[in-house]
DNA sequence: TTGAAAGCGCTAACAT
DNA sequence: ATGTTAGCGCTTTCAA
């Protein structure tokens, strides 16, 4: 069906051994009469080499594994981007796959991909415990981990300005005159990441005295985060107009769904900021001030220093933050 | 480093052939007693087959490709969503890749899905001649279409119902009033889908004799798109209100965007409507009347046909419709 | 400059 | 119920 490198031999007359040289391109002493007969019948027959087969003898897939906490979230595609970008440099390929929030789901699909033998990993991890990842460094494979931190810190890790700009965005909340503050979030103790962003406004409201209130909900859709905790609390503080801020662009979108159902504006019946602004927050109401992680720059990050990895020179295991941007609008 | 299967066979006292038995669920006639000892090594050796050592040999991989035109598209998140949902059924993983919008790199991915030996291939195609795809089919390698057509039909395709559902809008549209119909589009010509789009509302325009104005840009993300052609458009028949029907949701995007920047509103101004609905259109102004494709469901089916022929079922080379849904707000 | 031969880790007849 | 053996399609010494 496909030819091999054998069928390529015979037809140009020379051995498997020439023809394996000519496609790792080893042509310092090759004439150039057999490298030209062999590149025709490469085309010729167009032969594809099979990297399954290269792999065995090479030790390189040219396979790059991505694991993301979810596939469908709008996060992991940029950073799949991010990640592609470089890869395609190589000419490697990206096995992506989903742990669906899931830590033992992410475990069965690192399995699959150390069973693939990718030659390196991009994870971002369901787990804080570095520990749960022992088995890849056993298996000997670079891994490089994104977006969250997993303690002790076994592996170069790129995120965002997570805590950073989260305080620079409570304070443009305080500055806009809000006296209450409330953090819509997905458990926070779970995830490093939601904790940094929460910390951020806690430590921030803090320092002025302002209190911050943290609102935990499990639905990870938009669909399913009981916003309804919300207007619990404004129910409760009646003739108050607190400030919310969002740890991710889900639970801002389930937010602003809210919000709209029950009639209320923003800024005039409530201040709403979040995280992750893949451009809609632009458009929703009078725009919606929102930070933006650059998550495809995190991508080509984390690749690069995987493939410093790869290629035998690992960096230290250190946190690399991407700064992330505040887009101001007109939603405090 | 990685243990092998020999290892595993030398620690549990039995042959290579018994473990790779074991591996492949063969149980028929094995002792329990040896089973459960193997079971035991494998555990504590940690030990992972190597997949490219198995495929050399079986001939399956366990990796399906996907291709589609652009990585960054929310488009392609939902539908590798849906091929995930069900490969993962399969026990399989996905090797996705990006065309970049261009046929030449597609080709470039195709050749490197077929070197890593995919078991089958899922293809946003970028070319609607199938015989750009020849090479493929040469291969041996099971090939379902999406989203485009691809002629003459050689493969599944599955796509959503395009024409219908831009008939059923563009009826939408005239049935409130609009006396002047715009089309903003990527060059139409070129991709299938794209031009059923714009012949329903061309044919629902003519039955009703409304002009229905082609716009075509290149640009393809929102910041490229030549939107100021609308612009002309409206400058060149003062008092009129257009309805503006957009191909994609970029362009939808690129549209509100300027409509923002312009002070311009909707539906006092024009009227606007368009493809793809990822849930912001609800909260875009006063709710932005769009298509819903449901790519998650396009790539299930997809991914359901291409295990039929990769388990050498083929179904015929039909076109499989997703019904695409129109979610009415208040944009028109 | 080129070839011969061994072997990567697994599977699948064919034996026993 | 289990073992033996011969590859799968490449890469890589080592020779020539």
């Amino acid at each position: 069906m496909r030819p091999t490198i054998d069928d390529v031999a015979k037809t140009a007359n020379v051995s498997k051994a020439t023809v394996s040289r000519y496609l790792n391109g080893h042509f310092e002493r090759m004439s150039a009469a057999t490298r030209d007969r062999i590149a025709a019948v490469v085309a010729q027959l167009g032969f594809v080499p099979n990297r399954q087969a290269s792999a065995l003898k090479s030790r390189r897939t040219h396979l790059i594994g991505v694991v993301v906490a979810d596939l469908a979230n709008i996060y992991s595609t940029l950073l799949i981007t991010g990640i592609n970008d470089v890869t395609k440099e190589a000419g490697d390929q990206i096995l992506v796959a989903g742990a669906g929030n899931d830590l033992a789901e992410e475990k069965r699909v690192l399995h699959l991909l150390i069973g693939q033998g990718v030659d390196g990993i991009i994870l971002q991890p369901m787990s804080q415990d570095s520990h749960q990842y022992d088995f890849v460094r056993l298996a000997g494979i670079p891994m490089v981990i994104v977006d969250r931190d997993s303690l002790p810190r076994r592996h170069v890790t790129v995120a965002s300005s997570d805590y950073s700009a989260s305080r620079t965005l409570a304070e443009t909340v305080i500055r806009a005159g809000y006296k209450d503050i409330i953090v819509f979030a997905n458990p926070v103790q779970l995830v490093s990441s939601r904790m940094l962003r929460y910390r951020g406004f806690a430590d921030v409201g803090q320092d002025h005295h302002i209190p911050v209130t943290l609102l935990e909900t499990h639905g990870d859709s938009a669909a399913e985060a009981d916003v309804s905790m919300i207007g619990a609390w404004l129910t409760a503080h009646p003739g108050h107009r607190p400030a919310v801020f969002t740890t991710n662009g889900r639970l801002l979108m389930a937010a602003l769904f809210w919000m709209q159902d029950q009639g209320l504006q923003t800024p005039r019946d409530l201040g709403i900021c979040g995280y992750d602004d893949w451009d809609w927050a632009r458009l929703a109401g009078p725009g919606i001030t929102s930070v933006n992680q650059h998550p495809q720059q995190i991508g080509q990050k984390a690749a690069e220093f995987l493939y410093q990895a790869v290629n035998g020179t690992p960096a230290p295991a250190t946190r690399i933050e991407i700064p992330a941007t505040l887009d101001l609008r007109h939603s405090l």
